[in-house]
DNA sequence: ATGCCGTGGAAACCACGA
C-alpha cells in the first residue's frame, strides 16, 4: 500500500501532468494540496477516469486539498481542522481509506514573519497539535500527510543560514513542529533515511532544481500503528523535472498490508501465508 | 540577498507562493 502526498500547485494547470503521474506511478492513496480551484471546478471526471475515488475541499484561487483512493471511495471524516470557526481556508480533509485514517493538510506558509500571517500559521499549528494528539493515540494506523511548510532541521534546507528568518524555518515554527513530533509521530522519510539530503520542493527560479537548492517541507507523519508497517519512503524527484511540473515532488511511503489483509497465523500454520 | 517563475482571477496588473 503506497500513500503519497503531492502539492500540485494548481490542479487546472497540472491536470495532464497529474494524470500522467497517476498512470505511471499508480499510488494507492494520494493527498493533494494547492488545488487552487473552487469546489465546483474540481476535475472529478478526470480523476475517476484514472481509476480513483476522490473527495476534495476546494476554494477559489487558493489552497484546496483532496484525497484520492485507487479503486475505492475515501470515507470522509471531516473537511475542517477543528478549533477555529472563523478559519475558512481549505487546508484540511480527513478520511478512512483501506483501513487507514488519512489526514491531508496544507499548512499556512506564514510569510512575511513576523506578522499576522505568521500568527495564523502558529495558531494553525497549535490546532493541528491538539487534533493530532487524539489521532496519534489510536490503535489503528493514522497518517498525517501534506505540505507542512515546515523545514524541520538544518539538514532539510540547502542553505540554512538564509532561512533563519523565514516562516518555514523560524525557531517558533520548528519548536511547534517538534512538539507535534513528541506526541509519538514518525517522520517516515527521516526515519528511513536518517542522514540523507532529501528535498521535496525546489523553487521555479534561480535554476533551483538543477542546482538541487531545495527544501524538505512535505511530510508523512505516522502514528505507532502505521509506523509498525513502514517498509519504505521516497521522493519521486524526477517528477519535478517534467515539463510544466509543480514546484513540489510527490513524496510517499510504502506500508505492509494490515492484519486484515493477510491470512492469520493460526496454531496449525507453520510457514508464511501463501497470499 | 532577491519572487528572477508560475498560477489563478481579474483585468492587462495583482495576490500569493516558500
Amino acid at each position: 500500500m503506497r500513500i503519497v502526498t503531492y502539492n500540485i500547485n494548481g490542479i487546472g494547470a497540472r491536470l495532464p501532468n497529474l494524470r500522467r503521474w497517476l498512470d505511471e506511478s499508480a499510488p494507492d492513496i494520494v493527498c493533494l494540496q494547492e488545488l487552487k480551484a473552487p469546489q465546483e471546478k474540481f476535475p472529478e471526471s478526470v480523476i475517476r477516469d484514472a481509476g480513483y475515488g476522490v473527495i476534495w475541499h476546494g476554494q477559489k484561487s487558493w489552497n484546496g486539498v483532496a484525497i484520492l483512493a485507487r479503486g475505492t471511495e475515501p470515507e470522509e471524516i471531516r473537511r475542517v481542522l477543528p478549533g477555529d470557526p472563523e478559519d475558512n481556508h481549505s487546508r484540511y480533509i480527513e478520511a478512512t481509506v483501506h483501513g487507514l485514517l488519512i489526514g491531508c493538510l496544507y499548512l499556512p506558509n506564514g510569510n512575511p514573519a513576523p506578522g499576522p500571517r505568521f500568527d495564523y500559521k502558529l495558531r494553525w499549528l497549535e490546532r493541528l497539535i491538539t487534533h493530532a494528539a487524539a489521532l496519534v493515540a489510536r490503535d489503528s494506523p493514522v497518517i498525517l500527510a501534506g505540505d507542512y511548510n515546515v523545514i524541520p532541521t538544518e539538514r532539510d534546507v540547502y542553505k540554512p543560514e538564509r532561512w533563519v528568518d523565514d516562516a518555514l524555518f523560524r525557531v517558533e515554527t520548528r519548536a511547534a513542529f517538534a512538539r507535534l513530533m513528541q506526541q509519538g509521530w514518525t517522520d517516515a522519510i527521516r526515519k528511513l533515511h536518517p542522514d540523507a539530503q532529501i528535498y521535496t520542493f525546489w523553487d521555479y527560479f534561480r535554476n533551483a532544481y538543477a542546482r538541487d537548492a531545495g527544501l524538505r517541507i512535505d511530510h508523512l507523519l505516522l502514528n505507532p500503528a502505521a509506523a509498525a508497517r513502514l517498509v519504505s519512503a521516497n521522493v519521486e524527484r524526477n517528477v519535478r523535472g517534467w515539463e510544466k511540473a509543480s514546484d513540489h515532488a510527490p513524496t510517499g511511503v510504502q506500508l505492509r498490508e494490515g492484519r486484515g489483509a493477510v491470512r492469520q497465523m493460526g496454531p496449525s500454520t507453520v510457514g508464511p501465508s501463501m497470499t
